[in-house]
DNA sequence: AACCGGGTTTCACATCATGGAACGCTCGCC
DNA sequence: GGCGAGCGTTCCATGATGTGAAACCCGGTT
């Protein structure tokens, strides 16, 4: 639960301990892969990990042999085994499946981008995102992570889960993105005092500048968050508060249709 | 290219060939969990995969601690990790980011279930759905598979791939699923003869009983088909010829927007 | 209290991954 | 057109490393 996982971001340097080393090598290599944003060569990744030449054209030897990697011209890539292992996981598939329908809904009723997102390791990662032509602007991606104090999605996450979530969160979350970024575990504490009275969280330009948006919590039927669904728009002309009742009500219809699922993560 | 993934549906008995041992046994491990629906348990691996038991336990043991796996009480899930690297697959994300407003397009015109597929080792591989509250009766999943002849947009795009990727899939094809299923290598080319002229292919309850659908195909900036995208819905009510135009506005749509990607597979 | 079926730990053994060195290749540069 | 920088690839003697039988713990069932 409190499991921190190496980060993601920079250069993987190897940092990883497994007790099988040549396991920890390979996910070196795909952390490195991941991090490079898919796509890299076996020299780079040799430079990146640290690891001798040979190994690293092993492992990718086998790696590619199963689908993992990809290789082209003169690149090696993520392969499609990956999206496929990754659509079977169970939390983020029955999560989306519920709320997919929903999703569709808001979308339909607002036309701006819906988000849906999950807390791990104390940041969001958004399972499913619905969007228009027109949203160039949004920071975020499926299976892409944000700092959750700084997201509304992470707000209303974080308010109905115990104190030490938060603190790992606050602790995950790094440098503020914006001026209203909330960055003081005091500051938080109110906020997250204010969503769980009104059941919704806010976002007024937190996490990218210019951006606005609503979220509400998904229970499930224990009662427990498992997810925070939201409507983003920008700044201008886009006003979260008419869609609270919208995202409300789609958050729901979610709970609804969610099967029995434990909470997990 | 032609790289048959060992079938990912049964018993996965170690059949998998790795010049690292280990790896092999971690990706045997993998596949169980994937074959078991996402969930099993260390007994379970031992006895599907047919490795000692200390052997699983430490191979799970790093498979969590990366998070590729996840533990609860009395189970063993796909970890969230996973999720979020299929999710930076470049094929599959590029694809996606191009299509999904299009996709919503034909989604609000329709109220249909809306379909993004690509090829992958003979199956069609789905990349995204986009569906409502009704569409209980759909047999796919993202990241799903299915014979590419019995589908309109496996049909779509064999059509405009050379003839031995259509080998590959018909080989890959297995049992016919329903009784107007193409399973003879003639019709298939007949078929696909038809596609070609027609811009669009059709499934007439071939994939699904009560389920039809039209596809259209997505060509890349160099002209190679990359994708299928369909329009389904059930049979009775839904007439997909009516659909036709409007897919293939929308796979228009998308090819525009499509980065220069290479083909890739 | 004996049993069974899960998960866990231990440890002597030899299998297996290791990585330095050396190779072929294709570029780009002088 | 020759030279070198970088890339991916192959080889193979060496010992570090993964191995798995055996034994153990624990909670539930008989």
């Amino acid at each position: 639960m409190t499991d921190q996982y190496p980060q993601a971001t920079g250069q993987t340097r190897f940092e990883y301990t497994a007790t099988t080393a040549v396991i920890g090598k390979m996910f070196a290599v795909l952390d490195h892969v991941a991090a490079a944003g898919g796509q890299s060569t076996l020299a780079r990744i040799a430079a990146a990990t640290g690891l001798p030449k040979p190994t690293v054209h092993r492992l990718v030897k086998d790696l590619k042999s199963w689908g993992a990697l990809e290789a082209g011209g003169d690149w090696l890539r993520l392969g499609p085994r990956l999206f496929e292992l990754g659509q079977l996981v169970p939390h983020t598939r029955n999560l989306r499946s519920a709320a997919l329908p929903f999703m569709q809904d808001l979308y339909e009723a607002t036309h701006e981008t819906i988000h849906l997102g999950v807390l791990t390791g104390g940041h969001v990662v958004y399972i499913e995102k619905i969007t228009g032509h027109h949203s160039g602007a949004t920071p975020t991606r499926v299976g892409g992570r944000m700092p959750a104090p700084y997201t509304g999605i992470g707000k209303v996450l974080l308010a109905y889960l115990p104190g030490d979530a938060v603190d790992v969160a606050v602790r995950a979350a790094g440098p503020p993105r914006t001026p209203t970024s909330i960055s003081s575990r005091d500051v938080l504490s109110q906020a997250l005092a204010t969503v769980r009275e009104r059941g919704v969280a806010f976002d007024q330009e937190e996490s990218q500048p210019g951006l606005v948006c609503v979220a509400a919590p998904v229970f499930d039927r224990a009662g427990a968050v498992v997810a925070g669904l939201s409507v983003a728009g920008p700044a201008g002309r886009f006003t979260p508060a008419r869609f609270e009742a919208a995202v409300l009500t789609a958050a729901h219809g979610v709970r609804r249709t969610l099967r029995a699922a434990p909470a997990g993560g």
